[in-house]
DNA sequence: TTGTATGCGTTATCAG
DNA sequence: CTGATAACGCATACAA
């Protein structure tokens, strides 16, 4: 079938080009027998409008870029979730980019959403990034970006985050208040903002309770495979700690679990012998067993947000209005299971 | 940062547009004094083709839109981590869509991504979706679509699935080798194809065998919260066959996991008292206790398979090359676990 | 109320 | 080897 275009209709109708396309926007200079004519035939044609020439002429594409480390995980599926549904109410698509915790391929597709003339750009950052000329070049190009979770705290721009030392710090005094006293954390990479935060938090709820920090208790975990790590620390911490260690406090579900699904393999009773808090709240964490303590971190609600941050600013640009940057933090909460 | 264009690079050079343009795509009729010129310039101005521009010109816009019934879902993000990992190796960027179940989303989401001028469109249909009208509308506007896992027969046009019939009658025949004569089906909606096909799997492996069909054992679970629809299911399963039931075959993982918990909670033993089958191989049923024998059914080659066939249909259309549209069978595994 | 002219940034044809 | 010109489809300032 071929396409339609306005030229096409005012051939037919014997009129110009201007006077179809005004018609159809309901300009007020159209007579209303004109428009009816146009709208009558633009249906019966199916026109539907250029959206390269409409873009091109406007310079705005009705498109947002994002880019996630990883789509296969229940936070970022939510948060993507959040971000399509407030895309939709204001007619954006998304275009989806998944940086794989690469930085390079995170800098390419940077490059590919400028390319492709996104009106916006949301971010959460890899665990690799650290240099973040890419994201000031979004910047210098004007476009909006938000980062989101994983982000800089450098990058003048705005951000939508969890207080993930506050977190970290509530999960850890509650393991602390049950009576452990000998608490491992399973962090993740040195980098990253969220995974240095949620370490701060928790090394500082076991000093406000008077138990000493012993860095060996700390095991980190960056090898992109988050149930093997949590498995494979789980038995290096027994192992190195054999019962002088009553506790974890995983920076992810998922190491937790992989610690979990190791204990239920040696018999090693959670939570008697060895309590476990997660972060995140993956899904899964409810339904296995034990179940898994661990703190909602409002995925859907993070996407939400960010896209109407980030809608917002592309609005404002639009319209010349001064941009505020904003940094919302989302409240977190404990979810109390039976793993402590 | 404001954006350069041809033009600009052309007057400073005192060049015409089209020699820069020629001069860029390292067209043979320039010169390499004047390529190098214009290259080194280009770069210094950090250009990039306005791709607005471009596609209009070129009538293609490098991108391919994807529709899914749900994002938070195991299996559609290994597929959409195919098909990134497919469109990244072509150039091709990909507009991600939603249809949440909904038919009328669905065809909604269809329309935009005609009018938004994908080169080729991939969906996966919601289980809702019987008109299928939509579908010939992208088929009649020559737009490239390829049909994946939730397919529709009738269309002509490139499908890639797996053989739901097959895999469903080896997992029930094994369960059946394994002693079981009870066995339930926790189905799923009654118009998608593989839930369809998946039952009749079911059943042939039951007649084959010589068990006797019982439709009182079969329950349909199509309230969109497969967790709690299988945690209720199990319910009323055992409150409606007492002892007289000894497995379950379960249209998706989700299901049988909620039965699993409801087991658990009610300390009815699996795989002793009733052995459970899943479909589809979610991480989480290799992590829940007991863990859950599933259908492996590669979501991320499906991913890859798809957009493959999709972007080579695009190739062939601008070329002009005829279409043979493909339908590919995905190979699917039994997982055995300790749930059976 | 309608139409003319112009430009958005490219690419392609064709002439010089 | 280079450039003038047209065209892609639309929107808008301005003229009639």
């Amino acid at each position: 079938m071929k396409t339609t275009t306005l030229k096409e209709i005012a051939e037919q109708l014997g009129l110009s080009v201007t006077t179809v396309s005004k018609a159809l926007k309901d300009y007020p200079d159209v007579s209303k027998k004109t428009k009816e004519l146009v709208k009558n035939l633009a249906d019966k044609l199916n026109y539907v409008p250029n959206s390269f020439a409409v873009s091109l002429r406007m310079k705005e594409s009705k498109t947002i870029g994002i880019i996630i480390p990883t789509m296969v995980h229940y936070f970022f599926s939510k948060v993507i979730e959040g971000v399509l549904k407030e895309a939709e109410k204001k007619n954006y698509m998304i275009i989806l980019l998944q940086s794989n915790e690469s930085y390079e391929l995170e800098k390419k597709q940077v490059d590919l959403l400028i390319n492709k003339g996104v009106d916006g750009i949301l971010i959460s950052l890899s665990n690799k990034t650290k240099d973040l000329e890419h994201l000031k070049k979004i910047i210098k190009r004007g476009i909006p970006l938000v980062l989101f979770d994983k982000i800089a705290k450098t990058i003048n721009c705005s951000k939508v985050l969890i207080d993930d030392r506050k977190a970290a710090y509530e999960a850890v005094s509650f393991l602390i208040q049950k009576g452990h006293k000998r608490i491992a954390h399973f962090r993740g990479d040195l980098n990253p903002q969220n995974s240095i935060d949620r370490f701060l938090g928790y090394k500082k709820a076991l000093i406000d309770h008077n138990i000493e920090f012993d860095s060996s208790l700390v095991y980190i975990c960056n090898n992109n495979d988050d149930f093997n790590d949590g498995f494979n620390n789980a038995e290096k911490l027994i192992k190195d700690h054999g019962k002088n260690v009553d506790a974890i406090f995983a920076v992810n579900d998922l190491l937790a679990i992989g610690a979990i699904n190791y204990f239920n393999k040696k018999k090693i009773k959670v939570p008697e012998r060895i309590a476990l808090f997660g972060f995140s709240n993956w899904f899964m964490s409810s339904v296995i067993t034990p179940s898994l303590s661990s703190i909602e971190q409002h995925g859907f609600k993070m996407g939400e947000k960010s896209a109407q941050i980030l809608l917002n600013e592309i609005y404002c640009k639009q319209k010349g209005i001064k941009i505020e940057h904003q940094k919302i933090i989302i409240d977190t909460e404990l979810v109390l299971r039976n793993s402590c």
